[in-house]
DNA sequence: AAATACATTAAAATGATTCTAAACTATTGA
DNA sequence: TCAATAGTTTAGAATCATTTTAATGTATTT
């Protein structure tokens, strides 16, 4: 259980001011034992059902991007009409069930090591990203 | 160059009635040497622009959406508002330029074999995604 | 405590994509 | 060959995620 303080001093320390919107947020996101998938979506549920708080739709996203560029959240590359966010921000990669349309961890033993043997010449190589989307066995009516 | 009556074969093949609409958005997708990477906004153009013919964006959504479907194209994942596809439809994988928002595939030399070695029980594997994120050396202030 | 800079907000705007329902056209089979 | 039909195209409306706006509010600085 991370205290209200120390999300205050994160902040801080990032230059963003703590917010009583920012703090919500933050408890939300960093506040859990294991990493959290999610879209703004789901993010504005839960503020709004299960903490009964009412957070402009445009803080959301604002403060999502904000954590995003810090560093403290990962946008994942899928092809949907939402974006997915990432509490784990750490090199790794994901399993897309397409089932759900929910995210899942890769293990780092799920997977080797990826390694770029070529690259763009004069371009940085700023993330490498590997989805695995996985199915039903039997549903593989598209 | 490939003719009209291979894509009048092609399309009969499929189950998809040949229409002008269907030949045209062939021609610009299929008539080529390389791979072709687009979005709808790219090819609307091109069929507007540089063949100055006039296909409702309605039909070129649906085209594209049956050509994905038919297995001539393949969406790539990439967080962005627009979806991306691409002509080339053999396993590979991307680097994605982020100066210009342009893909760019790569070759079989540039990437070792993505060999998964666990995966979620009960599912199968319906895609694997590299995406290769690459930027200018200089210009890291995101 | 006032001034300043930064944040939040509701509502409007934007932009990609999908839907609708009417008009059109390729195919089928008499 | 022609009418019936099933599939297709279309413009425009609708939808939905996201961004913008500009006014109000709040944390920080002096």
């Amino acid at each position: 259980m991370t205290k209200s303080v120390d999300f205050i001093d994160k902040l801080r320390k990032s230059g963003l001011r703590p917010t009583r919107q920012r703090l919500k947020i933050c408890e939300v996101l960093f506040d859990r034992d294991t990493t959290f998938h999610f879209t703004i979506n789901d993010l504005t549920k839960i503020i709004s059902e299960k903490l009964n708080e009412k957070i402009s739709l445009a803080t959301v996203y604002n403060t999502v991007h904000a954590f995003k560029n810090k560093g403290y959240l990962k946008e994942i590359s899928i092809n949907s009409d939402k974006s997915y966010f990432d509490t784990n921000t750490s090199v790794h990669h994901h399993f897309f069930d397409e089932d759900t349309n929910s995210l899942i961890d890769c293990d780092e033993n799920d997977l080797d090591e990826i390694k770029i043997k070529k690259n763009i010449t004069g371009k940085k190589i700023s993330s490498v990203e590997v989805l695995i989307k996985v199915a039903s066995d039997y549903q593989n009516q598209k």
